[in-house]
DNA sequence: TATTGTTATACTCTATAACTATA
DNA sequence: TATAGTTATAGAGTATAACAATA
């Protein structure tokens, strides 16, 4: 027979259990919606790799392949794209010309900004309809729900 | 010039904005996160439509397509590989032989479970390592997160 | 000879258009 | 004639393999 869990340890475990079934279906969801705000005429590969971009500067095609976990051919496509909307720069790095550096232009970075804006703009109306005290209980478990998600550290 | 805002509704508002940023960030984070730990040998649209034939009961091939919001051709190649790997069944209407209803089979039943089980396991790992006072900060801030995602009703 | 990135090719997923079976 | 679903075909997106340029 299994070993008997204390009272304690056995409340909380089913309180995690209980917890993280609901959290998993909420975030999914969640995301899901502001996925559907975002309507950038790019695909989720194209925005992703796009955000990663900036995010990290200007970037071999290689480590943007590596962030991204695609294959090389798939980021000269991804990249190929991009720059022919004019959202990314390449130019071959002056030490090494086998490497292309990949850089965000003021076009990729507005794009990124008003993609952001259009999502937060939705959840913020949403926001707006909560009472106060239910926007306090959220906005206190906010660095709570960082810390799961490695934005924030313990 | 604008109208002035009061300064309780500019300082709600900036909040709002500012909540908005860092829960949309964690929630798309999170579901990320999550998607990864599935690995049911699926793909999205195939995981999905098991599921929303296990929510919403045998269903006819139309109102699976509907509810996935997808074309009827595709429908029926997922169904197809559902079908062929157990997961769903598919049988001709008894009052119009037009229509094809498809229905869950207790072995795409249990896919979902050990699917969710397994990202609930993830989360729930995780949870168990936070103070219990940020898990009660969690759990008081839930229900309002469902209300954001009309899991549940203001 | 090793490395970076590209081109060639194939597979999956999804769409539209044309078709078949039933009503 | 209208409807439910399927087959035919095409267009993204991604992968592996073969290749070109540079180190």
């Amino acid at each position: 027979m299994a070993p008997t869990a204390s009272p304690a340890a056995t409340r909380r475990q089913t309180g995690d259990a209980a917890m993280a079934a609901r959290l998993r279906l909420s975030a999914t969801r969640l995301a899901r919606i502001l996925r559907r705000q975002a309507d950038t005429g790019l695909s989720p590969s194209q925005l992703s790799a796009l955000a990663t971009v900036e995010i990290h500067g200007p970037m071999t095609l290689g480590a943007l392949a590596e962030h991204e976990n695609v294959a090389p051919p798939s980021v000269t496509k991804v990249v190929n794209i991009l720059e022919s909307q004019g959202l990314v720069g390449r130019e071959a790095a002056a030490n090494d010309r086998r490497v292309a550096m990949v850089s965000i232009t003021s076009d990729g970075s507005h794009l990124l900004e008003e993609s952001r804006r259009r999502k937060n703009q939705w959840l913020a109306e949403r926001l707006s309809h909560l009472e106060p005290e239910q926007r306090a209980r959220l906005a206190d478990a906010l660095d709570v729900i960082e810390i799961l998600t490695g934005v924030k550290q313990p």
